[in-house]
RNA sequence: GCCGAGAUAGCUCAGUCGGUAGAGCAACUGAUUCGUAAUCAGUAGGUCGGAGGUUCGAUUCCUCUUCUCGGCACCA
């Protein structure tokens, strides 16, 4: 005599157990059909659950999140179907519900082709027409294994072999195929009515490039056909923001196959990389920093102290002279430690914070690289804190105000915070571990933080905390880092005299607030999809006149506003107003300043904003003191 | 690095079922001196990513290679 409660509070009361199906029937027609699922308690259970105590009950609609992963998930099963109905020998694996869709990893005698693709996807959308049951069945694990090996599935068999024997296996079926799977899914294939395939891959069997590469084939999947419609709009949207067409189009930067993943900065690309490490300078040398330069390349022998010879030296450019091996310098810090060590230190000098902009190579493996976010050269705004454990605190509650500070002067303020423990291969003795990760738990709950623990994802060397942030249209990225570091400052023998006369090691914070430059750039003009705030931008203003007539005059004004440390382009060609107009637009300037003899006569110019505002006439003091503004609060345009 | 796709003018792209290529924008020349997102006309521009092979002939087919793109693995 189950009494279902329903989410409004409604309760309705059986004589007989009944199905999620029933009680949506129960409910009305409208929602019978609507059925995907149920969610009983917080388990989401298919349609055809029997319910026989009494409990809460949702009814799971393609409006719902859950309803959405159903759907998703049954259609990776329907791709997996179409499939193995065009390609009998191949074999599945596993197919899960990620982000916005699914995706399906096969092993199959050859590749599958785009041809293939669309195929597969014609017969998936035969096979959601003939609304097919969707039925759950169990098996013993045993059974299980040897269904899937009868029918010649040793990935399936392989992945059921390692659950244990008591347990029962759920299968799903619809039509002739059947999959091995927790559920739920939807009640038929009817259901599935919007979805595309959009990619194909490969993925390594069980995630570990030693193991057979797998085809992953990549599809979308929402609950009509407008949502589908919607993401596809999006997508192309997102593909519109790409910093590397701002690089081409801008003028900005360029890579080329002599130099793989390093960058080639332009004139303007170079100004707005100058404006952002001329920034941070000024912030780091405010907040106590004080700023180096160590070498390019360092003697093997001091990369093989610090431990990077032995671990990443498949990832390190090297060269030789002399017989002597040396290393380009994938990292900044080996370098401030040789500073930190020339003279002797006691403990009232610490912390001391070493910051270096510094060009560091990292051969990363070429399917890696990726415009400006994965280089194989780049430069962050680096700094190393050397101080004692009794410090840690208070130096991580500094950086981190710096970083909000940063973060926030660039038009970020939603920043996700990660923090990362001791992985299981460590360095560093348990306690220091305890000391070190709740010295920085302690920090960010101090800070009234919202944080998200990561267990055993530290460095090696020590605990640290990252910081992401989430962009314009919703994609993080993971910028900020605080490392603690109990291993290099040991092994490059760093040390300060402490109060009692006994030498001790140091501690060393790793830390960046922007990361590599190079990304950042390249985050920046994604967020701002190439339209730059008007501090960050190339090019802030250009001058133009209306004919010849005003070329005198145009030339006083951008003299006037560069000798007022804007940065301003004049356009003295004969060309048409509109044009002028439309190329700097394109340009993203955010100020165009349009003079004819009207404002040739009045002293002033016409300013037009970036985005097609009329701001009329005005005089250049007024523009100057504007544009000063807008500098001054960093602020969008 | 691995799987797959691609590389054609400065840029964006079309094309050639094997007979050495075409558009728009940009560039250059000339005309036009014009009031807020494209003035008109003309000219020039390519060893079709690189190397090798098949062929009478390769930008096109094959092999290798470099780089790029989409993923996977990696990311001190």
């Amino acid at each position: 005599m189950p009494v279902i409660t329903l989410p409004d509070g409604s309760q309705r009361q059986f004589d007989h157990a009944v199905t999620v199906a029933d009680v949506a029937a129960d409910i009305g027609p409208g929602l019978a059909k609507a059925a995907l699922a149920g969610r009983v308690g917080d388990t989401v259970v298919d349609t055809s659950y029997l319910i026989s105590d009494d409990a809460d009950l949702a009814i799971i609609t393609a409006r719902d999140d859950d309803g959405l992963d159903v759907i998703r998930h049954s259609t990776a099963h329907l791709m997996a179907q179409a499939v193995k109905q065009l390609f009998p020998s191949a074999q599945i694996t596993i197919g899960p519900v990620i982000e916005n869709g699914f995706f399906y990893d096969f092993s199959y005698e050859r590749g599958f082709t785009p041809e293939d693709l669309s195929a597969i996807e014609t017969s998936m959308g035969e096979l959601a027409k003939a609304d097919l049951q969707v039925s759950r069945s169990e098996l013993s694990r045993d059974d299980a294994v040897a269904y899937f090996k009868d029918q010649g599935e040793h990935y399936k068999a392989e992945i059921i072999e390692s659950i244990p024997a008591e347990e029962a296996i759920g299968l799903y079926g619809q039509g002739d195929w059947k999959d091995l799977c927790r559920g739920p899914h939807v009640p038929s294939t009817g259901h599935l009515k919007a979805f595309k395939l959009m990619k194909l891959a490969g993925a390594y069997w069980r995630g570990d490039s030693d193991n057979e590469m797998l085809q992953r084939i990549y599809g979308t999947a929402w609950g009509d056909k407008k949502a589908l419609k919607a993401y596809l709009h999006r997508l192309e949207e997102a593909e519109k923001r790409d910093h590397r067409k701002f690089g081409t189009a801008l003028d900005l930067f360029h890579l080329q196959p002599e130099a793989p993943g390093m960058v080639f900065w332009h004139d303007k690309g170079w100004r707005l990389y100058l404006v952002i490490e001329n920034y941070v300078r000024e912030k780091l040398s405010n907040g106590g920093y004080q700023e180096v330069r160590t070498p390019q390349i360092l003697d093997r022998s001091l990369w093989e102290k610090s431990g990077h010879w032995g671990k990443y030296d498949e990832n390190m450019f090297t060269t030789g002279s002399e017989k002597r091996d040396y290393a380009i310098k994938p990292m900044n810090c080996p370098g401030h430690v040789q500073i930190y060590n020339h003279g002797l230190h006691s403990y009232k000098d610490l912390p001391i914070r070493m910051a270096e902009f510094g060009s560091c190579h990292r051969n990363e493996a070429s399917g890696t690289l990726h415009g400006l976010m994965r280089v194989r050269n780049f430069v962050q705004d680096d700094a190393h804190i050397f101080c004692t454990e009794d410090q840690i605190q208070e130096e991580v509650a500094r950086f981190i105000e710096l970083l909000k500070d940063v973060y926030a002067d660039f038009g970020f303020t939603d920043i996700i915070i990660n923090l990362s423990t001791r992985p299981e291969q460590r360095v560093g003795a348990d306690a220091l571990w305890d000391k070190a990760e709740a010295a920085l738990e302690s920090v960010l709950n101090t800070l009234g933080l919202d944080w998200t623990l990561q267990a055993g994802e530290g460095a090696f060397y020590g605990p640290k905390i990252d910081f992401s942030l989430k962009d314009s249209i919703g994609r993080v990225w993971q910028l900020g880092t605080m490392q603690l570091d109990f291993s290099m400052p040991d092994r490059l023998d760093a040390q300060y005299v402490d109060r009692d006369g006994v030498k001790r090691t140091p501690v060393m914070l790793h830390r960046a607030i922007l990361g590599s430059l190079e990304r950042f750039i390249g985050v920046l003009l994604e967020h701002y999809a190439g339209i730059l705030p008007f501090w960050l931008s190339p090019v802030q203003c250009v001058v133009m006149g209306i004919t010849h007539r005003q070329d005198e005059y145009v030339k006083k004004i951008a003299e006037t506003l560069k000798k007022q440390g804007f940065r301003v382009d004049l356009d003295l060609r004969n060309e048409k107003i509109g044009l002028k107009i439309r190329q700097h637009s394109v340009q993203k300037i955010p100020y165009l300043l349009v003079v004819g003899d009207r404002e040739m006569e009045n002293g002033t110019v016409a300013l037009r904003a970036q985005n097609g505002d009329d701001l009329g006439s005005q005089s250049v003091e007024a523009v100057t003191e504007l544009f000063a503004d807008l500098v001054a609060k960093r602020s969008r345009v």
